[in-house]
DNA sequence: CCCTACTGGGACTTTTTTTGACCCATTAAA
DNA sequence: TTTAATGGGTCAAAAAAAGTCCCAGTAGGG
């Protein structure tokens, strides 16, 4: 309480810490996952001038947080320390911590965590959703439970984020569907893999080809290998997936602007591994595959993780995590400022 | 400690904070002792260009922390929040925090309060430390008591600080000690009234000529009148001094080159009302006069409050309050880092 | 009642700082 | 060995800041 009280003491008189605060975290950030990294691609990367950033390079420096060498700029233990710390204090004075108040009540979920930064100007963002998404799915973990995860950017970051601590013994990790065509290091299969052997627990991978027809699946479910990988996965008591935009995901499917205008058509908004959701949170169409039967899922999955990042994919998020209360979600404060605007919540504090 | 935690990040990552921070804070500080305070005026105050202080002006209005109209600049309610509010917050950024806790164990005292800013490079902290000394005075008082106050700006300013609100029945106000002619405002018998007043409280003063040979104030103690103030004063339960510096002290009495040299000699460095203290704490020199029997004092006084401030007086401040495991000291950051540099402690934080 | 000496706001010029664009020696990789 | 990076430094242009002055209005003193 008193520690708000000077936030906000903070942020009154001093108006334009924020934006000072955070242009020097991004780029400690940007070190941090980069390093060791140039000067002159760091100045590219955040588009500043090679002066400007020169000087905030040298009072960084000058607060022992950086080491310049000739190899490249690294972070110094205290600036690591500071990295991997200061989040929690980040979002308190940058108002993420009542926007996750906010969004709790408003999406009805177990959790929200809003990671500071917009993704779409700054991708070390995504790394630092992995690393939250990465800590709350630890926390999740049991012994012997089935851990299904989904592809693409985010969860792939979760999996780079993930501290090679083993985990609770006999846990098994699969993806949550199969066959879904995306580039090889964002597909499930892979994804699982790699959660897996960060956990130093088992997997099991679930190939089909993509596009199958739903008589072709339905001849697949006899096949034994599959079935009881279907019956794993099913029995799955965590999930973390992505989310995706309607539109775009079925682009990246391939899809015809035909199908497209089908999609619209149905109000679909968000994807979630194969599976379309309109504005109220309704299946409108799937991707035929195998995997998760999400019809049921409710009942029997316990946590369910959610990552996602960039106002784009505000309303795809409204769309598939609202009233869930066992979900977790994880987002950037991109995200999380235009869902508060969509819902008309007024977000004083300033993005930079 | 996660307080302190954030607190340390931020100044590592944001070394212009307190530079930031302490100006506009001491440009509220000083609006609101002085408020309507004219634009001219408050530049010439903190020796500033016009344009500078504008800019600053600007923000502080932006903000909604003051209101500029033709009479002048005053705060908002919001400004006048954030003045009284936010001192243990700034104590906290500027380190003050920490070096009330070094003082504490350098001069075995019961507590220490250090005031953000230099008493002599902005006289609004006189008036902060004034504030923070009636805070302690005000815990101190209890029913029946007798409180006895010296004389000087210091005190004074406590006696302007303290709210009317009553305090508890029957307290008497007694100056320390008679007639140690200072000017008027400044004088013990002058403060033992305000404060009076202040707390509706009653109050006896005790009238002495000044420079009084030690036998005219023999004859005195003889007075009826007199020895019964006398017996008042020195059943005093609580006390409240300044501290002034021996040269000056004696410099200001009138003394002579003469004397002021025979006052060194004798490693003369602090004052209390009348009492001049070497730097190990003993009494080495006194001006004749009536009130507080200084030598068993330790044993009939429960709390004694003192206050003083600028880094001149850190010597005289070290040589009177040390051990006193009864005392509440109240001083200003500049006399604290001075006391903190004598006793070659570091204090790594910077001044503004 | 007026007059004066303030006030805050604005405009203009000078000074300082900031910024962008180079160049250079060095170094690690190719 | 070559090449393409790096960090560090210099210098001129540009932008921002600061100092100065002026103006209209107002409050307080005479």
């Amino acid at each position: 309480m008193g520690l708000i009280l000077g936030e906000d003491y903070l942020r009154l008189i001093v108006p334009e810490l924020p934006e000072l605060l955070l242009k020097r975290y991004r780029l400690l950030r940007r070190i941090y996952y980069a390093a060791p990294a140039g000067r002159r691609s760091l100045a590219a990367y955040f588009k500043l001038g090679e002066k400007v950033l020169r000087r905030e390079l040298d009072t960084l420096r000058d607060q022992g947080l950086i080491h310049v060498e000739q190899r490249g700029i690294s972070l110094t233990p205290a600036g690591e320390a500071l990295v991997l710390g200061i989040t929690p204090y980040l979002k308190l004075l940058l108002g993420l911590d009542a926007m996750e108040k906010e969004l709790l009540k408003l999406l009805k979920v177990k959790r929200v965590s809003v990671v500071p930064g917009d993704l779409e100007k700054d991708e070390m963002v995504l790394l630092e959703m992995g690393r939250a998404g990465a800590k709350i799915l630890r926390e999740c973990l049991k012994p012997e439970m089935v851990l299904a995860v989904s592809g693409g950017r985010s969860c792939a970051a979760v999996a780079d984020m993930l501290s090679d601590l083993p985990a609770p013994p006999g846990i098994t990790v699969v993806p949550a569907r199969g066959g879904l065509g995306e580039e090889v290091d964002y597909q499930a299969n892979n994804i699982a893999a790699r959660v897996a052997r960060k956990l130093k627990a088992s997997y099991r991978l679930l190939h089909l080809p993509d596009s199958l027809s739903q008589e072709a699946l339905e001849m697949l479910l006899q096949e034994e290998k599959i079935a009881s990988i279907l019956e794993l996965i099913n029995s799955a008591s965590v999930l973390l997936h992505g989310i995706g935009t309607a539109v775009d995901m079925a682009r990246r499917r391939g899809a015809g602007e035909e199908e497209i205008r089908m999609l619209e058509a149905k109000g679909a908004v968000g994807e979630v591994f194969g599976f379309f959701f309109n504005g109220r949170g309704e299946i409108v169409d799937y991707i035929p595959s195998l995997g998760l039967y999400l019809e049921d899922m409710n009942n029997r999955v316990d946590n369910v993780i959610v990552i996602a990042g960039g106002s784009a994919k505000a309303e795809a998020i409204i769309a598939v995590v609202g009233n869930h209360p066992r979900d977790h979600l994880v987002l950037d404060e991109g995200a999380a400022r235009k869902i508060m605007a969509l819902a008309g919540i007024d977000a004083q504090a300033l993005s930079v």
